[in-house]
This record gives C-alpha cells, sequence and structure tokens, in this order.
DNA sequence: CTTGAATATAACATTATGTTATGAAATTGG
DNA sequence: CCAATTTCATAACATAATGTTATATTCAAG
C-alpha cells in the first residue's frame, strides 16, 4: 500500500500524547481532522492502531512494532531535510579540482582554505598536472574543474577564460630597479629566464622585444612562473612573469616592475560540458574568480 | 521544511528515466501533473534539480546527492510496508506465554510448534511456573497470556476459563479395566494419587466419594497431573486426572477409563487487562482453546 | 445520574494532485 | 536551414486529501 506521510504523523502524535485532541494541537489542526486521518489509516493498513482504557488511547501490540519502524521513516525524511539544507547553503558536497603545478603550491591553497573554512560538511581532491593531463581529466569528467593555461579549446569543455597582468621581476638591487617600468630595450642585456619556446605566451613576449627593436637573450626555459621567480630571486637574470607568481615572491630577493608593452597571461578555467552542474563548483570558480581580482589585466 | 512523497516520488522517477514524460507513465499519472510537481518541489527546496542536456533531464550535482537520500527514505518505507504486511497476517511478533509446569512439556509444545511453523517472523518466551508467579506475572504484563488452573479471578487480568474433561487411570491389565466406567464405590479400596487437598479440583472429588458412599483412600499427594500419571503407570495405586495429560500417557501403562460423576478441571487463559491488545496473542489463544476442543467438558 | 471531556461523524472549505488542452522550446531529420 | 516531431511548461478545470466548524456519541468522574 501507499503510505501517506500526514496519516503517519497523525499515527505518531496520537501515539506520542495518548490523546487525539493533544495530536491534534501538537500537529496544530483541528481534532476532527486527526480523526479521520487515523481512522482512515487504520483501514488503509488491516488493523486496529489504538484500544481506549480508562480513557487514555493505548497502542495496540501491532502499532507498538509500526511505531518503531515510523520513526525510522521520519528519522530518514530528517537527514533528508539536512542534507537539502546543506546543500542549498552548500555547504556539503565534494569539490575536484584539476589544477597547473604552480597553483597548488601558491595563490590557489590559500583561495581554498578560506573556501572550505566556510563549509564543514565540503570535502576536496586537489591534483597539480600538466596541462594535457588537466584537459583530459576534465573531458572525462574525472575532475569537476580545471585550471590551466595556454588553452585554445575543447568542444567538450566550458570555459571561462581570465587574463592575468604580467610584470617584470629582477634581483634585488638591480640597477634597473631605479625605472618605473621596464622595456624590452631595457632587458637587451639581461639573461632572460622564460616559459617554453613555443607557447603563447613566450611567442607574444618575443614579438614585444622585435618590436621594440631589441634582442631577447634567452638564458633559461623553465616550465612555471614560479620557477622563473625562484631563480631570479637568487640574483640572476630578468624575467616576464604573471603578477599572481611575483606577488608570493615579493620578498624573496626580487623586484617587481611593470613590463611595457602589457603582456597578458591567459589563465583557463574548465568544467566538463557534459557533466552534472554543481552550485558547489561553481561557487568555488567565483570565489577563486574573486581572488584573482587584483591581478586581472584592466583592458578586459 | 515539510516533504511531500508524491514529489520525491516524481523526482525520483524523472532522474531514472531522464523524461519527465517517461516518469509520468511510469507513475501513471499525466505528464504535466509530474512537470508540477518537479516545479513545486524544486521551489521548495530551493535549488535547481535538472538541466537538459542533448534532450535528457541530467540531475544537477545537488539532486544526486538528495537522490542517495531519497533512496533511503523510500527504504524506510518499504520495511514499513514489510511489517505492516507482517503484523496484518500476524506473520510477525513476539509471544511471552507463562504456563503451569506441566504444560511445559506435555500438550503445549505441540501447539505452539504448529502455531510458530505458519508465523516464521514471530518468536517466542515460554515461561513454567507456579501459579502465584504465572498470575504475578501477568498482573505485571511482564507476559501476554499465562495458562493455569485452579483461578478465581483477579481484578487486573482477563481470564478465559476452559473446562476439561477427567478421566480415571489405572495400571495396565488392572482388574476394573473390564468396566466401561468407573464409580468413587469402585475405587473404594484403591490407592489414591491426588493433587493437593485444599485445591478446588481435589475437594470436589472427595466430595464425590462421599455422596457415593464411599471413602476415598487417599495415597499420594501430586503436584501435576502427569506426575499421577507417571506413578500410576507403574503399576501402582488409581488417579483421577484430567483428560489432557491421560491423553500424553496413554501407551505409557495406564488404562483411561470414564469416571462418574463427571468431574471438570478448570483451567484458566489469563491475559493483563491493561495490557496492549495483541491480534498475534488473540491468534495464538485462538489456536490454544481449539487444540483443547477434544478434551473440554460438553455440559458447556 | 449529571456534568464535563474526548472522540467520531457530518457537512462544507481549502489545498494538493490529477486531467485535458495548448503554447513554447528543443531536437531531429532532410 | 527549415519543417516536423517530441518534450516540457502553463492554464483552466476536476478530483482527492486534508482542513474546518458543528454536533452527536461515548466515556469518566463526582
Amino acid at each position: 500500500m501507499k503510505f501517506k506521510l500526514r496519516q503517519l504523523e497523525a499515527f505518531q502524535a496520537t501515539a506520542k500524547t495518548g490523546s487525539v485532541t493533544r495530536a491534534a494541537k501538537s500537529l496544530g489542526v483541528s481534532q476532527p481532522a486527526v480523526s479521520r486521518l487515523l481512522a482512515d489509516f487504520s483501514t488503509a493498513i488491516g488493523f486496529e492502531l489504538f484500544e481506549r482504557k480508562s480513557g487514555i488511547l493505548t497502542p495496540t501490540s501491532e502499532a507498538r512494532y509500526m511505531l518503531t519502524e515510523v520513526s525510522r521513516v521520519f528519522e530518514s525524511l530528517d537527514h533528508l531535510e539536512d542534507l537539502r539544507r546543506d546543500l542549498k547553503e552548500r555547504t556539503a558536497g565534494h569539490l575536484r579540482i584539476a589544477c597547473l603545478p604552480g597553483f597548488a603550491t601558491s595563490h590557489l591553497p590559500r583561495v581554498l582554505t578560506e573556501f572550505l573554512d566556510n563549509r564543514p560538511g565540503v570535502t576536496l581532491t586537489l591534483e597539480p598536472d600538466r596541462p594535457e593531463r588537466i584537459l583530459e581529466w576534465i573531458i572525462g569528467q574525472q575532475y569537476d574543474c580545471g585550471i590551466t593555461d595556454g588553452f585554445s579549446g575543447h568542444p567538450a569543455t566550458e570555459r571561462t577564460d581570465i587574463s592575468i597582468k604580467t610584470v617584470c621581476i629582477l634581483p634585488k638591487g638591480h640597477p634597473l630597479g631605479a625605472k618605473d617600468t621596464i622595456s624590452p630595450k631595457d632587458l637587451e642585456n639581461e639573461k632572460m629566464v622564460h616559459t617554453r619556446r613555443d607557447s603563447p605566451f613566450n611567442v607574444a613576449l618575443t614579438q614585444s622585444f622585435t618590436q621594440d627593436g631589441a634582442r631577447m637573450n634567452s638564458w633559461i626555459e623553465v616550465r612555471q612562473f614560479t620557477a622563473a621567480c625562484t631563480i631570479v630571486g637568487e640574483g640572476h637574470g630578468a624575467s616576464i612573469v604573471s603578477a599572481l607568481d611575483a606577488a608570493q615572491y615579493a620578498d624573496r630577493g626580487i623586484i617587481i616592475r611593470p613590463f611595457s608593452p602589457n603582456l597578458e597571461h591567459k589563465l583557463s578555467i574548465l568544467r566538463p560540458l557534459a557533466g552534472n552542474r554543481s552550485l558547489l563548483v561553481l561557487d568555488f570558480i567565483e570565489a577563486f574568480q574573486n581572488s584573482l581580482k587584483p591581478f586581472i589585466a584592466e583592458a578586459n
């Protein structure tokens, strides 16, 4: 048979209070409403639930067995309500984030810590890897969100691009530190630490030297801006890196100066196109984007 | 918030089928009915449950979490239905029976075995003890049912009296075995095994001798008819016992003959007056009474 | 036996869930 | 790219479930 929650409520309240009148009060309805609910319930289940003894409705033996199981039904509904509230308030769920290695040890952990602090029921998987794997995971829906760069698009992903400002970093005490802005010409005699030669950002950087009538003196090729920061912070060379990464190394042996022309480093936040829409993931992406605001290039 | 089962059903069916139309079919209602249930549910819980992808309604991440918990709600309702059916069919519950010691090892176990065979979910406590304890337990509602004798009533108990026929038992081969009916006069020279002197049954027995102008030759006083049967079965004396007990010893060295006058042995089935009415207990009592029919005195 | 309290029932009202009809949106196939 | 088909959302109305007030019945207490 199909149970009706209202009948179960009437049943439980009557057993608890010993009276139809008191059950009605506790349920916030009139006494005849409870009387009818109980009568209908008893007919539906096929046996009596109460008998009157000295004016008190006493549950039958069958009713006592039913009450135990009815309590379990309401407990499971209580759990459902707890979950509903957590989901509505986004305080429960699981986040799976794939990111470039540089992100796993810098800005992102701080953003995540703050994000999770307010969400005790939320758990996280954070997986650093190279861009190819990040894309692969997002396409396969193994991760909810990927943070990568140099990404040109894929039909199975939904992408949000963010342009991050870049800056020139020099060893502390470097003579060029006296200038307000560094031009490619200024760096003609500096040993340059730069990202992969064929990366879109490096191509743009090389072009900026050419357009300023200067030649970039290539020294070390690195895979991450954070590696470039570490090298320059040890007193050697110069580099153009994202303002985000430079900020993490501001007091680690480097000077930061604006670079002209303004080159932008393009980050991409990826989500699986076919994945289940998650409010929690959308919340996180918003929080992450907000955290990047100070580093976003103005031209956009 | 207060959940509505119909909304949970609509939600679960839609997630399972990927379509409002198919969900409506599986629920046996029209498509707009499901559409409205889902819309109302989504509004009530405060977040979206589905998004359309390639024509298929895909649960959101929140919806997936909810589905797990909704399944548990329906599982608990399934358990409730199982219990309801068992209770209605009296195939579940617990029986607590207190009886005289003689009953625990004779007729009653057979009745119980048969009763429980058809009720796999029913469990039992069978406790033999003396009449005073049986009454005490019934009054205190520690047992559902007491089977006792020589009981004259108590306001806290509900009682069903059953008059059992009594018969005369003699050792096998006894000369009186040639008679169709035994009278007190026939037994004047026999050593009598009888119950407690002051028991109502024994008082009636003694009176029957006096009224026949005979003197009862008292030999051994026992507490149970079964003990009297054992003694006579070993070739000594005669006794008047309940037909029920005599039947158990029919092939154990005794001859059974009607006794005139017809004396009745009064059994009482007790139930707590204030206890919870149990269909299972009432069923058992009915089964027990039916099992006694062959031994019931005709005068009633 | 009377009075008061509790429960059951009747008649009507409101809400939840159902229907058919239909418009809007999305998908599919040519 | 457009037409046809399918699916979903909404409107208007119907039915069932649950609510109300009024009142009859039953039970308990003094």
